[in-house]
DNA sequence: TCAAAAGTGTTTTGTGTACACCCATGC
DNA sequence: GCATGGGTGTACACAAAACACTTTTGA
């Protein structure tokens, strides 16, 4: 933005101090992040919610979000979120949409940038049950306080869409993990069976996975081998969510 | 559609009420919203800019846009912004995604929305040339003030992406157009050329358009067929732009 | 020896891509 | 009759999808 047309219509040069100035009225509109945090656990796609606490919503979960503070980013707004919850410092995050009805929120005027987050669920050590903080089936939520329904059902959309042509969700799991539980992940996500031998050649032609030559170990059954992201794509977080292209382009 | 909540609004609990009192200091966070307004004219894809009326960034161009007023939603303003400058009134119009780093606006703490419309660029009734305001090509654009280079690659990478699956380049074209037409749009768009037959069987499988059954005239050469898009793909616009899966979903 | 999952290939179908010739019109 | 673009089809390469049997392990 630039601008503010003036009433004239002149083309009028100012300094920012004086634009903020003209515009205080405008600064009353708060600015939240809500974080969709995607967990996977017991062949099911999880995610972390907590106990509403506006009345307005009572019974009702909500996602882990706070408002921005004016010396932060969103993205640091996203990992406070983050590392509050769930203790993690190095996880996936990805900016999704932004949600700015009027009445969103009962408390006021409230826009909220959506992200999601992908962590291995076994791994983190968080104070779930605090606060009735916990984890739940995606596939049985119905309803969420606020419009978080909607965000939820917008960030598994752009996960679906995502996890086709990007490592992703390899987060979700521990380090290790074999062809059997990647397809189980994917299923999850998809919800939709795949067929194990299309899965494997697909994977294989992406390219991702290392072969570590070992083998699951305290299966009741023939051990699979274990497999592991190759380095190069074990990528810092995203920081500032990019646009991917839909193919065809270069690869840090 | 409720306003601003007053101080002493009964439905406002004690928590609710609590929340927004204690965190009155983060309400100066400003809003905005840019729009990146496509247009395609002589064989090139143009965008809608604006010189900017800051000193910090004198003789550079900008996206139109503008703050988000407490009681509007935000594809609101940005249908108010395209009004403005357009005079249009019925665009394709899609979110994209929210830019919020601190320092990204002199003036202050302004995290911006950022959206792209598509337009017929002969059809609309604007005020160009009016405070500089003018269309450009897309390609030509080195520098724009504040961000807006990086929303524009942004909201450019974003249509390139959307047109493959979804019918909305039309949006660009008058009512009537040859497949030649339709072909340069999306040269221009994706900035590659492209295999005339190869383009005109795969437009042909969407089964997005009608055979007019008319010739163009005054041209000189062979005249092309007259197509238009179905009117069933011509939706209004959208209002909340949605997440899109990226193949194999009903069509509507 | 049984239960459970690992591992592996071939065929068919559809899609993407490369490529060349005749046709209709205005000038 | 010439310049300009309109209109069309085929062959090849590759990716997606359907589909079944043998192997390995622990209990």
């Amino acid at each position: 933005m630039n601008t503010v047309i003036s009433k004239n219509n002149k083309l009028i040069t100012k300094t920012a101090a004086f634009e903020k100035e003209s515009h205080l009225s405008y600064f009353n509109i708060a600015v939240s992040v809500d974080c969709v945090i995607f967990g996977y656990d017991n062949d099911d796609l999880k995610v972390l919610l907590i106990k509403s606490d506006l009345e307005e919503y009572a019974g009702l979960y909500s996602l882990l979000g706070d408002l921005v503070r004016p010396d932060e980013d969103l993205e640091s707004a996203s990992y406070r979120i983050l590392k509050q919850r769930t203790g993690l410092e190095n996880v996936y995050l990805e900016q999704v949409q932004t949600f700015g009805e009027v009445d969103r929120h009962p408390s006021g005027r409230v826009i909220t940038v959506a992200y999601y987050s992908l962590i291995d669920i076994q791994h983190h050590d968080l104070q779930v049950n605090e606060n009735e903080l916990g984890w739940h089936s995606v596939k049985s939520i119905e309803r969420l306080a606020f419009d978080h329904k909607q965000i939820l059902d917008t960030c598994l959309q752009r996960l679906r869409n995502r996890i086709v042509n990007e490592p992703i969700v390899f987060h979700l799991l521990p380090e290790k993990f074999t062809l059997r539980e990647l397809q189980k992940v994917y299923e999850a996500i998809l919800d939709a069976p795949l067929d194990r031998r299309n899965f494997r050649k697909k994977i294989a032609m992406k390219d991702w996975l290392t072969d570590l030559r070992e083998l699951e170990t305290d299966k009741p059954h023939r051990p699979g081998r274990l497999y592991a992201l190759k380095q190069e794509y074990k990528s810092p977080p995203v920081i500032h969510s990019p646009q991917r292209a839909s193919g065809n382009q270069s690869r840090r």
